[in-house]
DNA sequence: GAGTATATAGTCGATCTCGACTAGTTTATA
DNA sequence: TATAAACTAGTCGAGATCGACTATATACTC
């Protein structure tokens, strides 16, 4: 279990996934991901697809199939998934699916050193984030109801959005409760937590940030 | 906002967290965030460690105060923050906090692809991924509890771990949710998902995988 | 019909990141 | 007392990743 692909970025599953479907060049998944949306949970860059193809070509898990040229473009190369690719896609899917990952986040980064600010202002920027929070959800949730209902897909399509959107509700639900708890002290005292900030300016020395 | 930092790792935050402090080496840096539990919300490895130290020190974010050298024991350099190290790190903790980041996350990526599985199977792996999470969360639940009330720290210094217990405890419940919701046939009819896979083995053509 | 924006289809170089390895020191153990 | 394990303190090279850049073709606009 969790054993180490040769190839780990997660938009090479994307890649085998689109290959399991029917050959296609490079550039066609790109833009068969945007259409279907698949960008959003997986990230696409077209420096790192290119290199992810490589990989996989070098490990055996996809083929080239024909170079075509239309007119003086680039050439386009045509891959096909293998047997191998195959097998190591649905693998690596079971896996996904089967083992929780621990992940680092970006905000959870933010919040080990709260401490690092005073209190006043860590609320202004939770509030802050809030307002953001409320918004960007607020627009998640319509076009997630205009792919289900202007587009009639079906959610076995759309599941990765609505779990993004539960994620972003339940942290939106999780920093204004907190927002109270620092107002009321519930975290510590806020005279203390002030305290940490006395010295300020230099080296207003933090006991355990 | 969202500038680009020079050093972007969030390891780099905490190094700097750290020495706004007080001066250290980069050794006592590991001991001191595993002490404090901060590995578990900013991934740590000494390779990446020295390297951020390296170009925190490059980009005058910090630099070495002094080299010491116990025993024979290899050279320790000890750092401290820079003025423009103070500001940089305040600015960034800012951000961390106002402003929402896009994550891309293992289990969103899975889901992505959710349709490249059969139902049954589908369920069956969600279901392990439901064990999975009830003990793991209940294992966090536990540490959470004796690190505030054996150890007496402030909930001020383990919000991080709350906030990723809160969102572990937000996909359990949503990922028992969609396990129900997929046996009642509601993200799709589930004769239509299983055709997906009738030509098994080759090509098994998904349509909109 | 000239200029501008956008879509197509990538390449390149610099940096970042990680896993594996080195190597001395202290403590436990048989 | 030899020797294994664990702790201290890193280095190194391979591969991953990203932002910036190139270049053609087509559509759109004034």
């Amino acid at each position: 279990m969790a054993s180490k692909r040769k190839v780990s970025n997660p938009l090479a599953l994307a890649v085998m996934a689109l290959l399991y479907e029917r050959p296609m060049h490079a550039y066609e998944m790109v833009t068969l991901m945007r259409e279907r949306g698949k960008h959003e949970s997986v990230r696409l860059r077209y420096s790192s697809l290119y290199s992810v193809v490589g990989a996989l070509e070098r490990e055996g898990l996809i083929v080239p199939r024909e170079t075509v040229r239309e007119g003086r473009r680039p050439e386009r190369k045509v891959y096909e998934i293998t047997g191998a690719g195959r097998e190591e896609f649905l693998a690596w899917l079971r896996e996904l699916l089967r083992e929780p990952v621990k992940e680092y986040t970006q905000f959870a980064a933010g919040l080990s050193f709260l401490a690092g600010l005073p209190p006043e202002e860590a609320v202004a920027l939770l509030k802050e984030r809030v307002r953001r929070l409320e918004s960007e959800n607020e627009e998640m949730r319509s076009r997630l109801a205009t792919a289900m209902e202007q587009l009639g897909l079906p959610r076995l399509f759309l599941v990765e959005a609505e779990h993004e959107l539960m994620l972003r509700e339940a942290e939106l639900g999780w920093v204004r409760g907190i927002v109270e708890e620092i107002e009321a002290g519930k975290l510590g005292s806020l005279s203390e937590w002030r305290s940490l900030h006395t010295g300020q300016g230099e080296g207003g020395g933090e006991s355990d940030v």
